[in-house]
DNA sequence: TAGATTGTTAATCGATTAACAATC
DNA sequence: TAGATTGTTAATCGATTAACAATC
């Protein structure tokens, strides 16, 4: 597997990809096309070769490539070869539903730790899982060797729970709270805005609200 | 407001600026930079000059922007002066989350329905939201004059539910099933899939680990 | 006026696409 | 072999950045 600079558009379409293959894997068919896989999920075939062929060469000319088999490189691109334990800071509503959400599971991810430092909320069970206080992380860290940490809590404190991950050895972050946060350079971060995709809808509903309007 | 091809990066990130801004102004603070915002969400002064620039002049040479009047600028560009009522689809985990959620009311979004064919969900009650079966949906899209749907069903059930949106009218769809769904072209569609972040964050501790090995 | 910061142009950078030789 | 499809190069396209004139 080669090890260059890789765009992260490309990374997240081998997701898609990874999952579209999973889906054909399924169905029982055992060999695809780079079109087939650019129809399926809605890109181009040169895309989708290109995309690949940041990791090597994983096809064969005239035929096609190997449904279980790209599937498992994808796979093992991505590092959903093993499972990966989760941290969860925050258990409110959202971070209940992340808990509660079984798409995590699916792809290999689990939440072996809840953490709050509300009074009220430390001790319930969400599932099978206490809410900790914030003092425990470093122990459930430890047990369960997790390395990512998630960020569900509002957005005044996502910056304090991003230090404390930070100082717990954490290496990536995952933020669901609507706002910028600052980590280390070493640190791995990435947000997830749930409201922004929908402004990125109002906001081409009102490009063609005007676009009707001036005719 | 200039009407052109702006770019989806664009938009994203004007949504970033935007609650910027409003904290900024809930501070009390009247003035900004293009640097101030850049700093404040992590890009450069020139990208955030530029991304305005696509939709006017807003700001004083030798002065900055005026922190309120940006704020608001903003947030018609985006769409977020008025409310939006979303019709939501699928009563499961995932979905409760997103009716529980409080960040999407924080930006002018409500759910005004919830739907789903699952006889054991229907009349069930999430907060002040009944379960309705999906033959409800063209009345309550009459009612509150809904032009945005949300997908939070299985991904096996998605397409059809996304079908079922553009039958009954709406003009966008936020799909949170982790599956490719085709809609006709006048319909705005996005997709929200809540762990692809998450395997970028191990695609990116893989390919750490692999440097570190190779030492 | 001097200092600061915008708005915008031109240069750079990077990603996508088209095209085709390689090859099954 | 003929047909098909990959892997890869070169061309195109688009987005970001640097730089600076405009101007408060």
């Amino acid at each position: 597997m080669k090890s260059l600079r890789v765009p992260e558009a490309t990374v997240t379409r081998l997701s898609v990809y990874s999952r579209f293959l999973e889906r054909l894997d399924r169905k029982g068919i055992t060999t695809v096309s780079s079109g087939d896989i650019a129809e399926g999920v809605g890109v181009s075939p040169a895309q989708v070769r290109k995309d690949l062929a940041y990791f090597g060469e994983f096809g064969t000319r005239g035929v096609g490539y190997n449904v279980k088999d790209l599937m498992r490189y994808t796979q093992k691109i991505l590092g959903l070869d093993h499972n990966w334990s989760l941290i969860l800071v925050g258990a409110g509503n959202l971070g209940y539903a992340l808990c509660t959400h079984k798409g995590f599971n699916a792809r290999g991810f689990t939440i072996v730790g809840v953490f709050d430092n509300d009074l009220s909320k430390i001790g319930k069970q969400i599932q099978d899982l206490e809410v900790y206080p914030l003092e425990k992380m470093p122990e459930i860290i430890e047990k369960y060797s997790a390395r990512i940490g998630v960020i569900a809590v509002p957005s005044r404190n996502a910056q304090e729970t991003a230090d404390i991950m930070v100082k717990n050895k954490l290496e990536a972050i995952l933020n669901f709270a609507p706002v910028t946060i600052n980590v280390p350079e070493h640190i791995e971060l990435r947000n997830v805005d749930l409201s922004v995709k929908l402004e990125i809808l109002t906001f081409n509903l009102g490009l063609r609200s005007e676009k009707n309007s001036s005719i």
